[in-house]
RNA sequence: CGGGACGUGGCGCAGCUUGGUAGCGCGCAGCGUUCGGGACGCUGAGGUCGCGGGUUCAAAUCCCGCCGUCCCGACCA
């Protein structure tokens, strides 16, 4: 590739949009121009180093045993009615209508499509297991698209589905996709994580995320010391307290005017927060829940979310207080009648003699304990985990960590393919839910992680295997009719040898040529000029470690090819 | 969705407080001098000042509404 002919319009300054360093850097090296809110036009640079990507997932891919197809963006409501996840998606999916008032949506995931495609041939027992996916567009309309590529409202994801007779075939495919998936990040050179994780609105029960780190990455990520457990803090279980060995109180009723959260309860009555007994109400379905956490603790709607997917769960407001009858900031689980299921953390065994509320305004009570005062009807794990809590495998310290979700793995079971009708005929010729699997992988997510974890001051580090170009011919200077000549005949043999390369015969400045290669982050830079060209040798950057090095002109490009081995 | 900021040639910004014919740097085009880490001189093109309404003799500037973008939070494979 001729520079002179490409368009790759770089940035000099720093677009004022662009705060982290990958959206930063994929504009200024013109990778990508955006046209909406984490809406992007990928430009010529970018699509090469996706199609990179795209290949390394497909080659994997397919040496796992997956087939490729491809699926409609464009989808019509109603399997997603079935399935529960028109709701469950709510805002977040980009819905239309047809011209006959037909409800459809964009395709955010494709479980409702690949389910009923398989389904349809009446598949046997014979023909699974059966693993297909796609690379495709993926439409979700985020309520706050942010960090460019990072999270955009469109884009790339390479999306599979495994479909196997029951758990067991389900637990294989599984595995044979962790393999791959780790194969992938390898070869990308990605640093990352593999968790546990919350599954959010996909559903199922276990499922694994990929997780870049990066310092900008959203999703955080907990780590015991030990290095014996890893999670994702939406799905991290803390090793609760020891159980209480305090003799009980009489629980008595005492005034704390206007202390309506727990920061002022504590404060008044002289305890610290943790003695304190937090009940946080939610609607569910039209049904009342009531979860319990000590005072100092955060609830997390998402491990309750997914106690109860695929209803919707929500906060009380104050209508509902009002409703309800209950006094807000003043609740306590002593009033909590047949009509509200009472949910509690397991750190709530470990406490005694609560303060809490005394389900009136201004009034709360000393001495509440469980089973003599207030019941609990379930116990999970319902808390944030945080710093300083401790590991639930072996007690030790717990780290939290940033990073950047760039696979996400789920065993589905029958979650879909159950209200889809989905099945296959067994062995013994009954129909059966297939049980299945998906995986996801956000290629246009990776090029930003990738980017995240590879730049400098200077300009994107591309590892070979994702740079747009392998090797950049840079012509410093165009006058000298043997430098134009000797740069033609590199750029000739490199293309010979199947090397990638860009020649950059643009009418620039050399100062500029050197800069955009910094930027754009080519792994090996050739320099051809005058300087070079008196002592007969050509120069060479290794932008990964900016080491130089120089070689006779005859061989600059064995020099070329050589340097390109080191290269990350 | 709550909070905050911003919107002025392609990019980065000033001008707005105190209303009076729209500026700077980079980039772009032409000519010349240059030519190894984003050169210099001269000449030039390019702007409904986000959109709509209002106040005013006069609005980029003041007021109202809307739209867009970014940041924090909530939320989110």
């Amino acid at each position: 590739m001729r520079l002179s002919t490409l368009f790759a319009p770089t940035l000099r300054d720093d677009p004022a949009e662009a705060d982290v360093a990958s959206h930063r850097l994929l504009l200024r090296a013109a990778f990508v121009r955006k046209v909406a809110a984490g809406v992007y036009t990928t430009l010529p640079l970018g699509v090469r180093t996706m199609d990179k990507i795209v290949r390394i997932v497909r080659q994997e891919m397919d040496d796992a045993g997956a087939q490729q197809i491809r699926m409609p963006i464009v989808l019509p409501a109603e399997p997603w009615k079935r399935t529960g996840r028109w709701q469950v998606y709510g805002d977040e999916a980009f819905k239309l209508a047809d011209r006959h008032g037909r409800e459809m949506l964009l395709g955010p995931t494709q479980e409702e499509v690949v389910a009923p495609l398989v389904a349809a041939e009446n598949p046997s027992y014979r023909d699974l297991p059966l693993n297909l996916y796609q690379v495709e567009w993926k439409y979700r309309d985020e309520r706050r698209p942010r960090f460019g590529l990072l999270r955009g409202r469109e884009f790339l994801m390479k999306d599979a589905y495994s479909f196997d007779r029951d758990e067991e075939g389900l637990r294989e495919s599984y595995r044979i996709m962790f393999e791959s998936y780790r194969r992938v990040f390898d070869r990308c050179g990605l640093d990352y994580v593999i968790v546990e994780a919350d599954p959010g609105s996909i559903g199922g029960d276990v499922n694994h995320e990929f997780m870049a780190v990066a310092d900008v990455g959203e999703d955080l990520f907990v780590r015991c010391g030990n290095g014996d457990y890893l999670a994702d803090t939406e799905a991290a279980t803390p090793r609760p307290p020891d159980p209480a060995s305090e003799a009980l109180e009489p629980m008595v009723e005492v005034d704390t005017p206007g202390a309506a959260t727990i920061d002022l309860v504590a404060s008044q009555l002289g305890v610290p927060p943790e003695r304190t007994l937090k009940n946080i109400l939610f609607d569910i379905d039209g049904g009342t829940v009531a979860v319990l956490v000590p005072g100092d603790r955060e609830v997390s709607e998402k491990k309750l979310a997914r106690l109860h997917f695929p209803a919707v769960v929500r906060r009380f407001d104050d209508d509902d207080f009002a409703a309800h009858g209950f006094a807000k900031g003043y609740v306590g689980p002593q009033g909590f009648g047949e009509d509200v299921t009472v949910f509690a953390d397991l750190s709530v065994r470990g406490g005694a003699n609560w303060v809490t509320g005394a389900n009136r305004a201004d009034t709360h009570v000393t001495g509440a304990n469980l089973d003599r005062n207030f019941r609990v009807d379930r116990w999970e794990d319902l808390v944030e985990i945080r710093e300083g809590d401790r590991c639930p495998l072996d007690g030790g310290p717990i780290e939290i960590g940033r990073s950047i979700v760039v696979g996400h793995i789920f065993q589905l079971g029958v979650r879909y393919s159950a209200p889809l009708d989905a099945t296959f005929q067994d062995e013994d010729g009954t129909q059966k839910p297939l049980v299945m699997g998906c995986y996801g992988i956000g290629i246009s997510r990776v090029m930003a992680a990738v980017v995240e974890q590879y730049h400098d001051e200077g300009g994107i580090r591309w590892p070979k295997a994702l740079a747009p170009f392998e090797v950049v011919v840079i012509l410093a200077n165009a006058d000298e009719e043997a430098v134009g000549s000797h740069a033609e005949r590199i750029y000739g043999e490199l293309r010979e040898r199947g090397v990638e390369v860009a020649l950059d015969d643009r009418a620039e400045r050399a100062g500029a040529k050197f800069a955009d290669a910094d930027l754009i982050g080519y792994p090996v830079q050739v320099v051809v000029g005058k300087k070079g060209l008196q002592r007969g040798e050509a120069e060479f950057k290794l932008r990964s470690t900016g080491q130089r090095s120089a070689a006779p002109l005859e061989a600059a490009a064995d020099a070329a090819v050589a340097l390109l081995a080191e290269s990350p």
